[in-house]
DNA sequence: GATGAATGAGGCTTCATTCAT
DNA sequence: CATGAATGAAGCCTCATTCAT
């Protein structure tokens, strides 16, 4: 196929490499646009290689299913999600703070950004959840702070379970317009963790920055490419 | 038409009336029973007519789309449900009881029920949840108890959502064999609500007794049919 | 069935010819109704008891197949034809005077009767065409009038074929609620019977009475019931 | 992304479409068989596929439905008419000439072609009938022809419709075996266009040469095959 | 005779997957 | 590697027909 081109192996394979990084890159992002229009059930392969505007047969040459593009999404979108809401936590602040402005930070980047927002929401527990990033980036964070006493005893893996359904539940809403009382939920994952009712609700209340995604974030450059196709 | 003769067309008409009945009901237990292992995405109308016994035609004859099957099913589970679980809520208790014995009994049915469980944790908000099964047997209930005092403000929408939400979470933990500490969950759901940590801990272990499905139990019926077929 | 109706046999006899006889009419009257609609091809069984109002079943105790009630539709009409265009039509008048004012006549009934239009122009050569009319009530009219010089010769057939056709094209164009210039039609014919342009044009333009159906006409009534179900 | 090979893309492409339009092809062709056997309504997409020797999913890379065939195949068969009837008739003849001779070349190619004859008689006006070849091909001709004083008045629309379904009755005429009078048909449409009884015979009966079809027509190629599989 | 539930063959359409170029 | 034509299995839906009551 490249017979009769006259480049050196090295050379080719470098560019080899470099193409077949930009095309997957392009599958995904195109995945993630029409997961977040349609849904898991809702997608075919089709959907996807006509928005990357590749062929079909390329889409086999990187993923064998559908639901291989959706767990590469998966870690597109955790590798930009990583990047934004860590900026918007401090590490020094007590572990109740902490949680708390996690979880608007996360809630925040979905509604600042309808591609998120939608694909989140569309996916539920399939996305990659606040749950999730959590656990990967403060690994241990739940348990060291009800050993420390900051929060009352509860098992983790059901604090994570309704902290990510939870989410998800909000995020629909969202996703439907519905006016969301963010702090009401913040508050309520407090009071999950032991907190009073009246720490639940001051501690909500706190005034959070909203995360600012690089210039040349995927999520945002994809955000814009969708948006402009709705 | 068949004046004269009065009794004939009354009897034909019964007898199809209770015939078309009958096959309704299939479907609907067959349609159960195929959700509970496939959920909705992975359920086509042929399984469906198959666990029925009947042809792809009756299936028309009765439902227009797989959706609509479910929702009868649904309704099916509704009248179930509510049977099961107000024997075991004594409208005397406190509001916080009442939840707290309202939320174990539900989990119960599904401990118990392997079909029911496995239908509810697979369908996910798409089954008839716990707080679809409050909101409709005791609506309005939520508000009075925040305005009397019992709970703590919070958002309605909220308070269902977490329900609903945390309690799928929670059954399909049970349906993947993981063990799950059911009062720790309904503790939570009580600290949403605004009671403390101690109190919610102390509802949440009062002892509860487990709901006793009528004999005649479509439930039960079908969980024997489907769990022999297993 | 009849078990128990102490009727005597005659009796009962004679009832179920009358009832039988009905209920045959019931179903060509609504078959007309739906070929009006639909056509022939877009027609099922269905459409036609639903029409008549008769159970499924009941349609294969009269007819086999949609084809048979379609001719069973035909001999209706034909009855229904020749009351209304033979008294439209003055035998001592020359041919081309008959020719001309049996095509305007029947061109005529559809115009009033939207039932028979569109039963007309949808079924074409399947319905009962004013060449059939011409040659069941009328046979040899024609060739006499040829070999008497009134008409020039013409084959038989191609002149009855160029008639139906014709008078099917008219009734479509009318079907449609396009303006048709009847006269110009009929005026075209008497030319292809070998007459001069004059005389065409002014035979085709003599003063023609509208046909009058008579008030028990099943056209009528099944037009009208047709008409307010639009 | 093919840049420094330029040729390789182009040579792909090449291929790629003269397959497409190979199969496109036996696509029209085999349904201009299966119309000619069954008409529009007898046949489905199966009975195409099977005579083109094609998967089910491939006619749906090319047509969604069968009327979108149909309309292929008519495009098809046009531009063979035009290409067969346009030499028989010379444009330096009177418009009287011209018409009869378009007929007459019209209907000789269905007489020497059985396929055509079977599609055009069977499909009616949805095949591609000699009014369509006259509006298409020298459009204004037969009002300019009025205009001149050669044709007598009559509505444009009413001589198209005469000579389309006049023409329609003589071909199914012809595929049921039965003898046609062609030139008293042509005759026939002469004197509705306003000629003389005698002008009508003389010019439908002046001797036209047969047209010939290139050797690598479609529908001479077809209708061999069909005739074979006969 | 009338009824209408049940049937299943037949046609439609989508879509994951293969493969020659 | 990329392409996109071809494939056919799998679902969907309609409707003529049968048959017990």
């Amino acid at each position: 196929m490249t017979k009769g081109c006259p480049n050196s192996l090295d050379h080719r394979t470098r560019i080899g490499q470099t193409r077949r990084e930009k095309t997957r890159e392009r599958l995904c992002e195109a995945a993630i646009m029409v997961f977040a229009e349609r849904g898991l059930n809702g997608t075919v392969i089709d959907h996807v290689v006509r928005q990357a505007g590749v062929s079909r047969g390329t889409f086999y040459n990187y993923f064998d299913t559908i639901e291989d593009v959706l767990d590469a999404a998966r870690v597109v979108l955790k590798r930009e999600l990583v990047l934004l809401v860590k900026d918007s936590v401090d590490f020094d602040r007590p572990p109740a703070e902490r949680v708390a402005f996690g979880l608007r930070a996360f809630i925040e980047v979905a509604r600042q950004n309808k591609l998120f927002l939608e694909f989140s929401a569309r996916l539920g527990h399939q996305s990659y959840s606040f749950s999730n990033l959590l656990k990967e980036t403060a690994p241990g964070f739940v348990s060291s702070a009800i050993e420390a006493g900051e929060f009352r005893p509860i098992p983790e893996g059901l604090i994570f379970d309704l902290m990510e359904s939870g989410a998800i539940s909000v995020l629909r809403r969202l996703m439907n317009g519905e006016a969301v009382d963010v702090a009401a939920f913040v508050a309520a994952m407090l009071r999950v963790l032991g907190l009073s009712y009246e720490a639940s609700v001051a501690i909500a209340a706190l005034p959070v920055e909203a995360p600012q995604p690089a210039e040349d974030s995927l999520l945002l450059r994809a955000n814009a490419t969708w948006s402009a196709s709705q």
